[in-house]
DNA sequence: AAATTACGTCAACAGTACTGACATAATCCC
DNA sequence: GGGATTATGTCAGTACTGTTGACGTAATTT
């Protein structure tokens, strides 16, 4: 293990460059930062014997309350089972109920508890300070230069989905199909 | 299971607001940007049977060639049970090779082979493209505007590990393919 | 010579994702 | 009415990536 085996390539020993036009400046940068991001709420998280996984179920669900299981599941890309158990340790634990659909008996619609409420403030509470930072340190004026191209970056097929959220509607549920 | 249990909190029927200041949005485009950026190369990777964390490896090996595995357990964040398994599958699949350290021989030197050269290219292009079209379609007219955003997101201490890097990208802005 | 360092490796486990299969209740449609 | 479809739940097995802990070896340092 110390050398190559035998028929191994050579190595190359010049750092990979720019020259076929890509960025990987942005590429490192945006492992680093999301790295960084996620890891604020990672702390919290681990107090709850909760995940990532966890985070982003709550986040959701108190984005768009009264969302269906379905409706979640096409946000976060994920299959039922994937979601199953997280989804069930939430509700045990009193984090999130489900309804049951009014106009569909089958849908369950889920919404926050207090307590769910209160947890999802304090996990995006760090990423947004360090956001707010960002944006300081950077020198960004225009805080949706940034919102502009985070969205560009999502499929646009995708870019639907972002857009349910009632920005600062609140108290209104929103159009639910 | 389909109604609330007896003891469950009540449910909080509005979405959540920024009415504490937490950016929501961003925090959301975050996710999603970060999420399409990486089934980017997922793709590929799946034809070599790798995974995200090969995609890693294989990336800073690439930008920094002849890094110690010491040296790639810092970047990554990562034990070295944990980074073992992923690099023994490059090295035996000959895309990454190590060589003896020329000053402390315990140490193990890694480089890219031409192969391994190669996927991190063909990884990286996709990734590279999406953020050139994003910075297109955003009208971003500093790409490095993006840039110091991404770097201010990242702890203060890993900021050095960003900078190692030799050639900068500084004056190139496109021109890609 | 002893201690430390760099790396490798074995074992066990956790979290999150996947596929496939099957069950139930509710709704839809002929 | 009755069959098909839909929404959800659940069981079983698997993969990938991460963790901790322990131990071994060679090289360097003290």
């Amino acid at each position: 293990m110390t050398d190559r085996s035998p028929a191994a390539g050579k190595p190359i020993r010049t750092a990979i460059t720019d020259e076929d036009g890509i960025d990987f400046a942005i590429i490192e940068l945006f492992f680093f930062a999301y790295r960084d991001f996620t890891s604020d709420p990672d702390q919290i998280l681990a107090d709850y014997g909760f995940g990532r996984a966890h985070h982003r179920v709550l986040h959701f669900v108190n984005r768009r309350p009264g969302l269906t299981v379905a409706e979640l599941l096409d946000v976060l890309k994920i299959t039922k089972q994937s979601l199953a158990r997280v989804l069930k340790q939430l509700i045990d634990t009193d984090h999130i109920v489900q309804l049951q659909g009014p106009r569909d008996r089958r849908q369950r619609e889920l919404y926050p508890t207090a307590k769910g409420r209160a947890l999802a403030l304090a996990l995006a509470r760090p990423q947004s300070r360090r956001i707010r930072a960002a944006l300081e340190d950077s020198g960004t004026t225009e805080r949706t230069s940034i919102e502009r191209f985070l969205e560009a970056m999502v499929n646009p097929e995708l870019r639907a989905q972002i857009n349910i959220v009632p920005a600062q509607t609140s108290g209104k549920k929103n159009g639910d199909h």
